[in-house]
DNA sequence: CCTTTGATGAGAACGATTATCATTTGCAAG
DNA sequence: CTTGCAAATGATAATCGTTCTCATCAAAGG
């Protein structure tokens, strides 16, 4: 089932809807929604927001954040570039701050997202 | 106008049209929504997605970042917390990568967004 | 006054998501 | 091989935040 989310990234649910009904013509859409709401649940499937009024949903391929990555956001086309280039300290200070945070506002961090927003190079 | 959005902070257009009908009883729903994407347009209003299907928006009171934060949402009771006590080391890892981006994928970054998610105090 | 132009409010339209409900499917007991 | 029952599914309606449309209003200037 979930094998056809690993296609392309950032699809919506329609998206995904279509694609399926290639291999199985008679699903619903709910069911799309239904089992994607099942997958985020269980971290199997991040669920975005962009800011174009309709979610994203990315496969979680591993379990040991090799697949982590954040998101560039063309404020103008709207195009989502994934990077995972400085990672490495960015990791390092997320651990920091995690754990800074939760111990302040005795608050249990389970997850982060971090976007950065602007003008891709096609569009700067 | 925006005066008023100093009230609370994280108000949904709703929010902001019910406190605003007190003082300009008149005053449409269209209108709330028109001026509030043109104090966003202008960068004197952040718009915010909290993943309860509905935008939240709170005024920007300074232009030098002092009033800049990021949130803590709790993925149960769905509350949001300011935080600024570690944006300092942030702000430094943020404005390193951003200019490691910027150059890698030639693009203009202007804003980023960071949020991290789990459970409040009183959730866990 | 009169005309023009932009702002406004009421309500319709829109679109993504969710809820409902009748039907189908899976599966195990009889 | 039936029968019974619970879970899953699909069609469709309902929901709800946001945007669009358009008639009306208000301000400005002549
Ligand atoms: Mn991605
Ligand atoms: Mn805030
Ligand atoms: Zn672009
Ligand atoms: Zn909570």
């Amino acid at each position: 089932m979930s094998i056809l989310s690993v296609a392309k990234e950032h699809l919506s649910a329609d998206d995904i809807h279509i694609k399926l009904r290639k291999d199985y013509p008679g699903i619903g859409l709910a069911t799309v929604y239904r089992t994607l709401e099942l997958l985020v649940k269980r971290n199997l499937v991040y669920k975005f927001d962009f800011g174009d009024g309709r979610a994203r949903y990315e496969i979680i391929s591993d379990e040991k954040g090799k697949n982590h990555h954040h998101h560039l956001v063309c404020k103008k086309c709207s195009r989502v570039i994934d990077y995972n280039d400085f990672i490495d300290k960015e990791v390092e200070l997320l651990q920091k701050t995690e754990k800074g945070l939760s111990q302040k506002y005795n608050f249990k961090i389970t997850d982060h997202l971090i976007q950065f927003y602007g003008l891709c190079d096609k569009c700067k």
